[in-house]
DNA sequence: AGTACCACCTGACGGC
DNA sequence: TGCCGTCAGGTGGTAC
């Protein structure tokens, strides 16, 4: 589930595990997933360095190599990271696995191979030529409104706009749409100022309370959509039920029930 | 400028 | 049990 907040979870991973620590060996499992970086770079960039800081910028999260050039790690829609001693702990469909000196050893597993992984000179001119907006959690409310305004189409759809603000995918846009009570189709240019600075303040309360429970849906306030995703249930605020739709060509869960508001 | 598809890639699941 | 269609949180490209 390799949104904003996952991300963030596995930047966090990654600081707590990986650290400081002299890597002694790299297996690369998937080739395809090596994008713009010969393989014998990769390795040679890696073995015998460390990682000695990271970031993170919407779903992209970099690894910092203490040569001065960065990991670049993209986790698609089922990568994650897992670290481990034991080689039997080894999860499946590891892309990418790190051995560290240490003994231990970081993973990128990922079932479908849809991420990416790289070796970059520096972040911000990658950023750039991704063409990547602000990361949402750097927004504030006023630039949140700017980046808004004049743009047509729906609401749903910008916030998931990588080049407009980066960060939100599917998932969470469906829950702040949820959490402010409007439907995922709601356009823009139906909402007031009033209403947007509602979607701002649910945006940042949906991203800081998921990364707190460790993007862990199971872990979510119980009035939240994300660990109801399945057609049919109830709805955990209301008496409707939830229903899937098309929105842009992706899934959009919602309760037509109680996101309803007209917005303006 | 926005939207609707298709492609990439592979597994899970329901229906027959 | 096996086959088949559909769906799944990602991005990127093309054609209206």
């Amino acid at each position: 589930m390799p949104e904003l907040p996952d991300v963030e979870v596995y930047k966090r991973y990654l600081d707590a595990t990986s650290l400081h620590q002299e890597i002694q060996e790299v297996e690369i499992r998937a080739s395809k997933l090596v994008k713009g970086t010969a393989l014998s770079t990769l390795r040679e960039e890696l073995t015998g360095a460390g990682f000695e800081r990271t970031r993170r910028h919407g779903k992209w999260l970099f690894a910092g190599i203490n040569s001065g050039t960065w990991l670049v790690l993209h986790f698609g829609m089922t990568g994650e990271l897992k670290y481990f001693q034991d080689l039997d702990d080894d999860p499946a469909y590891d892309q990418l696995l790190i051995s560290f000196v240490n003994g231990c050893h970081l993973a990128y597993s990922a079932p479908r191979k849809l991420g990416e992984f790289r070796i970059i000179q520096e972040v911000e001119g990658f950023l750039h030529a991704k063409e990547l907006g602000p990361d949402v959690m750097d927004l504030d409310r006023n630039e949140f409104l700017s980046l808004l305004s004049g743009r047509r189409g729906m609401l749903k759809t910008a916030l998931m706009d990588q080049s407009l603000m980066a960060g939100i995918g599917n998932v969470y846009s469906d829950e702040v749409l949820y959490q402010v009570g409007l439907h995922p189709r709601t356009e823009i240019k139906h909402l007031t100022e009033e209403v947007l600075g509602e979607v701002f303040s649910a945006l940042h309360e949906v991203v800081d309370t998921a990364v707190e429970h460790g993007a862990e849906p199971e872990e979510f306030p119980a009035d939240y959509l994300t660990p109801h995703r399945q057609p049919g249930t109830d709805c955990p605020r209301c008496e409707g039920q939830i229903e899937r739709i098309k929105v842009s060509g992706r899934s959009a869960y919602c309760c037509p029930s109680c996101q309803d508001r007209p917005g303006s």
